[in-house]
DNA sequence: TCATCGTGTAGGCAACTGCTTACGTAAGGA
DNA sequence: TCCTTACGTAAGCAGTTGCCTACACGATGA
């Protein structure tokens, strides 16, 4: 991963943590101290430091100065990219695959019984002809 | 990034590389092979035989032999696990925020004229009545 | 003013990423 | 059989991550 690349990057490299995932779930019940998310990882400080520092930069927390400590908060509105990216992704490549088993379907009503093959290697078939 | 993470980072860390979503959106169009894919990039086709590694590692392609070739096509489900998670903490993220600004409407109507704060300092201080 | 607490930063280390070039291997054709 | 094509693997390098310990800094309190 090249340092400070795009948002979306950013935001996916930043869930591609499970310790991140545990903090944001931590501050999902509520805002919390960095000592008070550090304590439940068997980790140093600075490590939690580090990954909230990361978590920071993606957009998905804020760290505000609060007297003595410094309070993070969850900044739903971070996930939105990657919601959206997801999404989007998710229901085109559904979609297209909807098409190409409609079209096997078409298929095999007009050809019963063609050549062996499992289901995959027919769908891979019938890709080409979607493609021009 | 340790090696052989959860499933959940494996997706999400292959996510986070602007060649390889690109990687994916080109699939989207039609399965191809390696060389067709490696073709717009500049790159050398190891390379992107090792981010079609991390793909096909995290679920979201598959590999299949086809005489001298090698055919890349899409697994739509391979996003599930990424999809479900960024939905489900989006949502409860943005309902506990909310349930936070009617808190603070609130204490508003009681205290119309309470110390001086910034809305988000507003914010935290009534995060605290929110947890016990 | 000085000690203490909560955090961030600096420096160091092992492991990993991402890229390269060089080479190995399987399929297909002359 | 030999050559070409398509692709993977191996080895090596620079840069990054993730962790640690040690230390610096601002806020709090005696």
């Amino acid at each position: 991963m090249p340092i400070a690349t795009d948002s979306l990057s950013r935001i996916f490299f930043a869930l591609a943590d499970p310790t991140r995932r545990a903090v944001l779930e931590r501050l999902a019940a509520g805002s919390a101290t960095v000592g008070e998310l550090a304590e439940p990882f068997a980790m140093s400080r600075p490590a939690i430091s580090q990954h909230l520092g990361v978590l920071e930069d993606a957009g998905l927390i804020e760290r505000t100065r609060e007297g003595q400590w410094r309070r993070c908060t969850l900044r739903p509105e971070g996930l939105d990219g990657a919601e959206r990216w997801v999404a989007e992704h998710r229901a085109a490549w559904q979609a297209r695959f909807d098409r190409l088993d409609r079209t096997l379907e078409a298929l095999a009503s007009t050809r019963p019984a063609g050549p062996g093959g499992t289901d995959r290697a027919a769908r891979d078939s019938a890709d080409a002809e979607t493609e021009e």
